[in-house]
DNA sequence: ACGATTGATGCAGTGACTGTAGTGTTGTGG
DNA sequence: CCACAACACTACAGTCACTGCATCAATCGT
């Protein structure tokens, strides 16, 4: 797995080189202003080479998202006997924010990265894209650990509750300008009410108008 | 609002040509196997004019979806005092599954549609993104109606679950080949997952495993 | 040393989508 | 009834993301 012939190491400063120039040009000219030749030029290194390190622009942008997403899977198939459906689901909802946190919020380019990701739309309609692929395997996870009491529409509606959930919640707590501490307390708030959402629903209510 | 003008009434025409020159299409030989062209020839029109009606390809397929969604606007701007956040939100959730079903399943381009949705990526990104735009003024909405008891980030984890579910729901439900009753009860049910999940998480636990 | 991989390249496409200038039909005010 | 404005539609040239293919050259296994 850890390849560590001079090959692989050149390959790696390519792409990483495409990444480095892909995040300066998106910073300082916008995503869709951005030409796929420029970030090539910028990395000295051809347009066709770009699409052999990423199969299309938004992704130089979503990044390793994807792998925080396996994280949960892993959650979901090492259900343990006696468990209840929402803490299986607390737990891949937990590892998958934690991941997140880890990977994204200490380095450099994390702030750009999560603005983007927040507000780019085609970033977004592919994050989305992935993400579905995702959701699929976690459905399908979920439905086998337990195939007699959890019907597969019923873990859809679990696992796309979750995920929706955390999305929203990390789009609008980016779009406020959160500091990370703060996106990560509304992750594990998303998971929360995804789960447990009679915390508030059984609770807050309308004010009665205060008369005024 | 209702434009009864011949200019209208060809428009109106034209429109409804590419529609069903995309939908045969598309079934013959697939989304992605169709191009633009080949709808506007079909419809006797030109390319240029399939623009004039479509933003893009896709959003031939989603057609009026986004309307449906709308009506769950409505129905949180209609939030009257006393109700839970739960009661509200399920009251937009059960308008929107019901919009759905009263606009798509009846129809004759309905099932395709429906499929096509469920089954191509590049179509449900773009459904997706559209939603985004959707799903964050349900989350104002929401938030507008009770700004102290409701915070932003809760909004949107609340809506976002809502939604999540929905459409996972949905799309697992397609994929299944359910009718459309059990698809309309799947998106039921996947509303009250979301909002009142404990009713499957509370009571379902893993089986102990029957010694094997 | 030598042949097999394989990362990078050049080039010629394809296909979705846009800008622009123009044409003909339809609605409208005098 | 006749300008005149509005607008659906068209023709055409262009942009840009992305792909297929043939080729080169550096690296790797033997």
């Amino acid at each position: 797995m850890v390849e560590t012939g001079r090959r692989e190491r050149k390959k790696q400063r390519t792409h990483q080189a495409l990444v480095n120039a892909a995040m300066r040009l998106f910073e300082r000219k916008g995503f869709e202003q951005t030409l796929v030749t420029e970030i090539a030029d910028a990395a000295d290194v051809s347009e066709r080479t770009f699409y052999l390190h990423f199969p299309t622009k938004e992704d130089v942008v979503i990044g390793t998202a994807q792998a925080r997403l396996d994280a949960g899977l892993r959650a979901i198939a090492e259900w343990e006997p006696g468990q209840t459906v929402a803490e299986v689901l607390g737990r891949a909802g937990r590892l998958i924010a934690e991941e997140t946190w880890r990977s994204d919020l200490p380095s450099g380019l994390a702030e750009l990265r999560v603005r983007l990701l927040a507000t780019t739309p085609s970033v977004q309609a592919r994050l989305v894209q992935r993400l579905m692929r995702t959701q699929g395997e976690l459905i399908e996870a979920l439905h086998r650990a337990a195939p007699e009491s959890v019907r597969r529409v019923d873990a859809a509606a679990l696992v796309g509750a979750l995920l929706g959930a955390l999305n929203a919640a990390a789009i609008v707590s980016v779009e406020q300008g959160d500091d990370p501490e703060r996106i990560r307390a509304a992750l594990h708030r998303a998971i929360d009410l995804a789960l447990r959402p009679e915390l508030v629903a059984a609770a807050v209510r309308q004010e009665e108008p205060a008369g005024g």
